[in-house]
DNA sequence: ATTTTATGGTTACCTAAGCTAACTATTTTC
DNA sequence: GAAAATAGTTAGCTTAGGTAACCATAAAAT
């Protein structure tokens, strides 16, 4: 039974990466899930809070308390947006600069982890996760 | 920069995947915590607590915990062994039934999380997780 | 053989991060 | 223009983890 056994390790694969990746920020005033967001923003450029919950699969009320959070550390601002329901949130400045002192310090890290991992595997893993994630709707 | 985007997919795909994990579990008194040290006490046979939390990669309160939990619904049972500290955990008749139940329930999940992923890719998945299993320590 | 150290487990307390329900303020739809 | 939908917030809860401090027992050191 193959399909237990790769559940089996992705669950407990799941807190030694989690662990290795909030190590990784650890000198920044980062977790993960602040992470999760400012890497979106990141590659978004801008978003709503609702489409960051979309993107997380997560609810709002976590995505206020960690936005604001975020704001409050001068790491996002609001960008003005016709629909004034809506709140528009983008990096500052000072938030890129975060997330490129992260991305360097995840990167080694990430380079650890997948250590011995040839670059088909890992082009075979990344599809893989792309099919499981669209299964997962 | 395949590495990244390979963590990228890993992190977002754990909320998913969980949630419908949990969601198999949803008609039983079982949850994605308590399932990992079931599923693990039904492959080991018996364990100490401590080798369930390093096994879980996890601390020891929160497996007293749960495994206390399991006691108290008669899923799991102590085993006589000699070393008078340690408690040898092993699951009851009915922890193997409620075993077989969530097992059955889950493999339904699993499949379609798996579909339309060939057997290759998923020998190639399962291979991939292992090494960096490995590399995570 | 006795003292010291290590190991297994528990308890108490705290934190991170999620959830639902209920609400306000807009915007869309009919 | 009224009703329904959408964006966001607040309050209160739950899950599941963590640390620190502790007890009992076993192993190691002297």
């Amino acid at each position: 039974m193959i399909r237990q056994e790769i559940f089996r390790q992705f669950i407990l694969l799941e807190k030694p990466v989690n662990s290795a990746l909030d190590e990784a920020f650890d000198e920044f005033t980062m977790t993960l899930a602040r992470w999760k967001i400012v890497d979106y923003l990141n590659g978004a450029g801008q978003s709503t809070l609702v489409g960051i919950a979309d993107y997380l699969s997560v609810a709002k009320p976590p995505v206020t308390r960690t936005v604001s959070f975020l704001e409050e550390n001068g790491l996002v601002e609001q960008a003005p947006g016709s629909d004034r329901r809506e709140k528009r949130i983008q990096l500052t400045q000072s938030g890129k600069k975060l997330y490129r002192k992260c991305r360097t310090a995840l990167d080694e890290v990430q380079r650890r982890l997948l250590d011995g991992i040839s670059d088909a595997e890992q082009r075979a893993l990344l599809k893989t996760f792309m099919k499981i994630q669209d299964n997962a709707r």
